[in-house]
RNA sequence: GGCGCUAUCGUCUAGAGGCCUAGGACACAGCCCUCUCAAGGCUGGUACACGGGUUCGAAUCCCGUUAGCGCUACCA
């Protein structure tokens, strides 16, 4: 039997370069195996879930050239087969009603808190006697369903990771169902890979602390184990988790960078996995091929944006010039050249193996349609300048700006560390920030330095100063 | 705090006991080429976290320490 697999996103939020990559994995397994990838939209968290959310995870799996086979499945969707699995663990005395408040549970945890054991559910509604559940039944109690968690050991062995092992005790009696009856993640995951015989789950390692949980739901309604692999995960060039104060995190981003798909395919797939040997630049086919969840990382990668570029350099070098045309038109539309008359395959072909994005690509075509050009002395110098203090100083501007946190993401802020970093170093950063600061205190921006943004905002972090994302 | 995961150049990684005075790629530095260039060529520096074992022999196996990360909800 072909092993089936899932994609299993929760619609609240874009489509993250980690969920990317969780996606990309489990579509060249099956690709690789004959299997079935499943596309299921986990959106049973009402309050952040939305349709746009869920467009933009299509969207983006779709520009990245991941298929699937089954679905979109709505999670949503199974709220009845949710509840009668729900139910049969009632039944079978598995699971059992809790009529503790949220106030109560509350108040418990703090007793806990600052002692050296882990708050866990003390299981007094379990003790509760029948008449008495049933007297609160008939008062119309609101309660929620508990799961009984078992003692003793619950292992696996992970297909990246090797055998993982937690104790039944250190886990707590986990809610499945809400009081209003609908399903807690957990109980949700467990019931629809059953019902939809997931035999392979390929997933973050963030979720390893979830699956002994499901782990025991599995067991306790009765159903085989699928195989897991709990892939690393992505972080930022800081080591934290990968988030926006790291610049674009989320596909589209990329995409708008003019990234290719299949080269932002291939990065992706190289960030915790390996073919073994010195193989870096594979077509889709020799992906496919060569996976293999051994081949998968245990620690997690740091998201390097400079490989990726270059990468995307790579295949931008071996693409035809015909094949590169309307996005260039368009890109040089926006820096508002106009290229009638001019061959401009003969130009793209010129520039192209120099290239790393289609961004860069057109401004490069547009240098040579204009020329020199009628620019100002001043300017020129200003540019040749910039283009060295850029290189040099990028490092010190990293230094700068990331201990900025999210709610610090603000010119003012910006400007302040740059000047600080500046000053600290006794270097004459100066002039390199120039342009940065003329554009950020919302000066007026001279021609010449709109050339300098040009040079300056090449790099993504620095394009979002100067052109705050919306 | 508890539980769990992880640990090779700055980064992505190769490496499954001797082939390792640790290889490749990105980045970086220098030189060459060059009307521009983040293209190309050459050269260079930088890594097995630490401490104990096991073994004739350990980056590779075991234990401990340290550090990092994840989870610890009627979120997913």
């Amino acid at each position: 039997m072909p092993p089936r697999v899932r994609f299993a996103p929760s619609p609240t939020g874009y489509l993250h370069v980690g969920g990317a990559r969780t996606a990309l994995f489990n579509w060249l397994y099956a690709r690789q195996t004959g299997g079935v990838l499943v596309l299921r939209i986990e959106d049973t968290d009402r309050e952040r879930s939305s349709d746009a959310h869920t467009q933009v995870i299509l969207d983006g799996l779709s520009w990245l050239g991941i298929t699937w086979d089954e679905g979109p499945l709505f999670q949503g969707g199974f709220g009845q087969r949710h509840q009668a699995d729900a139910l049969r663990l009632l039944e079978a005395g598995k699971a059992y009603r809790c009529f503790c408040t949220r106030e109560e549970l509350d108040a418990q945890r703090r007793v806990t808190k600052g002692g050296r054991e882990a708050f866990r559910y003390d299981r007094r509604c379990h003790r509760l006697a029948p008449d008495e559940v049933q007297s609160r039944l008939a008062q119309g109690d609101p309660f929620v369903v508990r799961f009984l968690m078992p003692s003793g050991e619950i292992a696996w062995e992970d297909a990246v990771h090797g055998r993982i092992s937690f104790q039944g005790h250190d886990l707590d009696d986990l809610v499945i169902l809400r009081a209003d009856g609908t399903p807690i993640y957990n109980l949700a995951v467990v019931s629809d890979d059953i019902a939809m015989q997931i035999t392979h789950v390929i997933r973050g390692d963030d979720h390893i602390s979830n699956t002994p949980k499901q782990v025991a739901l599995y067991r306790a309604l009765g159903a085989p184990e699928p195989v897991f692999a709990h892939v690393p995960m992505i972080l930022g060039s800081d080591g934290k988790k990968l988030s926006k104060r790291h610049g674009a995190t989320a596909v589209g981003d990329y995409q708008d960078q003019g990234i290719f798909p299949a080269a932002m395919r291939n990065f992706l797939a190289l960030l915790g996995w390996s073919p073994g040997g010195d193989r870096e630049i594979m077509s889709e086919q020799e992906m496919t091929e060569l996976f293999s969840l051994e081949g998968i990382q245990r620690k997690p990668a740091v998201f390097d944006t400079a490989k990726l570029e270059w990468m995307n350099g790579q295949y931008l070098s071996a693409l035809d010039a015909e094949l590169l045309r309307v996005p260039v038109e368009r890109q040089l539309r926006i820096l508002g050249v106009n290229a009638e008359g001019r061959d401009l395959l003969a130009l793209i072909d010129a520039v192209k193996t120099r290239s790393r994005t289609i961004v860069h690509v057109a401004e490069q075509v547009a240098v040579r349609i204009q020329g020199p050009g009628p620019r100002d002395e001043k300017g020129d110098k200003l540019v040749a300048k910039l283009g060295d203090a850029y290189a040099r100083n990028l490092g010190l501007m990293r230094e700068a700006l990331e201990p900025l946190s999210d709610a610090e993401w603000n010119a003012e802020m910006i400007l302040a560390r740059l000047t600080a970093t500046a000053e600290s170093h006794a270097l004459k950063l100066g002039d390199a920030m120039q342009p940065i600061r003329v554009a950020l205190t919302g000066g007026t921006v001279s021609e010449p330095v709109n050339e300098l943004l040009a040079v300056v905002g090449r790099e993504a972090s620095l394009r979002r100063l100067v052109v705050p994302a919306p």
